[in-house]
DNA sequence: CTTTTGCGTTAGACTTGTCTAATTTGGTGT
DNA sequence: ACACCAAATTAGACAAGTCTAACGCAAAAG
């Protein structure tokens, strides 16, 4: 068996792999961990001699096959719970990463399967991050740009928000910022600050570090069809 | 913060306290949870410096009364835990009892509390065993007596279920019995054996080891006043 | 081609929870 | 009162996960 703190190590290199490429540095590990750089090299040992990552001396490691499926069990894990905190317990979207984080670890399959079904399977959590399906392929990520990166005029929907700050996602759920809203981008100032306008009329701004953090794509094409993902 | 472990020790000696009587054995605790007297030995040093039990060197363990107010902290978890899983996730009943002993040591207070609430602060897991209050105060356990006390004739009401083999709590529930079925001791064989009718008519025969799990009580005086436990 | 410098690894220690083996304690039985 | 026995404690070891301090590699700078 697989303990919490690895499958948070390995969580931890699948995202990192996912995001720059590999191999991925024990630094940028420690960093994302909060330990130190021996703790890391003594745990991508542990997880090496298991076959769940590959790891070459002095260059980093990347995660194998059976790794990426671990990674992406407990990524599953996390993000059904997530799912079934807001949509069964109430939970604000500020709040469910932290309670998410701990169970992920501590969950049986059989709490997965009845979660999932309870849910009707769903496809995206909260944030509008893909949930990875109960087969564990690899997900594709990458269909959605940042908001940044948007000028001024363009017309886009929010398909995820990749922050955890909970204070900043109150803020976005209260300015009526979610996945599926639908904005403009209104004026883009040269001071580090986007503002845009919801199709309510009112104006958000927002620094860059939270633009950045907004993944956006182009808006269903119009009316509703069903397959959003709110 | 008290680890997991710690949790599981204080649970046990409250548990122990609760059946027979303090001071509580170092060998006794170390049945309970399966290891060895040594380990029991550090542990409850542990325990005692935190001032969560009060230790008599060679004598044994009780729980002070912060101890016990984390041991009913955690007896609320998992009995809560037991109740969500049955009710929202359609565990069976038997299932319940592993799954509910490790995510005890993992919920947040807040999770605590909004299944509480989602449950409409239930006060009986899906066994019969009372759930603590919010305020932590002491319950009382023993308004009930065991189904092997009863002699032929007798009628009476399943209070609570104190089993947690699965395929035993199957049976019963395959049986049609569970807390709150009423039932009339039929036969008692004189080789370890208890038969008893239900009010469906059909008789069930239970060994002695079940039939003194089967905490009973004296039925509703009659009809659906609807404060039953069930 | 050598030196520097940053990052990674090695060495060694600490904590938690566990074990086995050895020793001590306290009550029992004669 | 003495010996004995069962149970508890002490002693010492180990695995997991972490740290700090010391050392070594390898790529960049000159």
């Amino acid at each position: 068996m697989l303990s919490a703190k690895m499958e948070d190590y390995l969580k931890a290199i699948y995202r990192l792999e996912r995001d720059g490429d590999p191999p991925i540095a024990p630094s940028t590990i420690a960093e994302m961990l909060d330990v130190t750089a021996p703790t890391v090299t003594s745990m991508v040992e542990k997880l090496a001699d298991r076959g769940l990552i590959e790891r070459e001396k002095y260059k980093g490691v990347r995660t194998t096959p059976e790794g990426e499926t671990v990674a992406l069990e407990i990524i599953r894990h996390h993000r059904l719970l997530e799912t079934f905190l807001t949509e069964q317990l109430g939970y604000d979207w500020a709040e469910v990463h932290e309670e998410a984080e701990v169970l992920e670890h501590h969950i049986s399959e059989e709490f997965e399967r009845r979660v999932a079904a309870v849910l009707d399977e769903p496809e995206f959590d909260p944030h509008g991050d893909p949930i990875p399906s109960d087969s564990l392929d690899p997900i594709d990520d990458e269909s959605a740009t940042a908001l940044s990166e948007h000028n001024e005029g363009g017309r886009v929907e929010v398909a995820r928000v990749r922050d955890r700050d909970p204070d900043e996602l109150t803020y976005l759920s209260d300015a009526g910022i979610t996945p599926g809203t639908v904005l403009t981008v209104e004026e883009v100032a040269p001071i580090g600050m986007v503002t845009v306008q919801l199709e309510s009329g009112s104006s958000v701004s927002l620094p860059d570090h939270i633009a950045d953090a907004i993944q956006v794509r182009a808006p269903e094409t119009q009316g509703e069809d069903g397959v959003s993902q709110a």
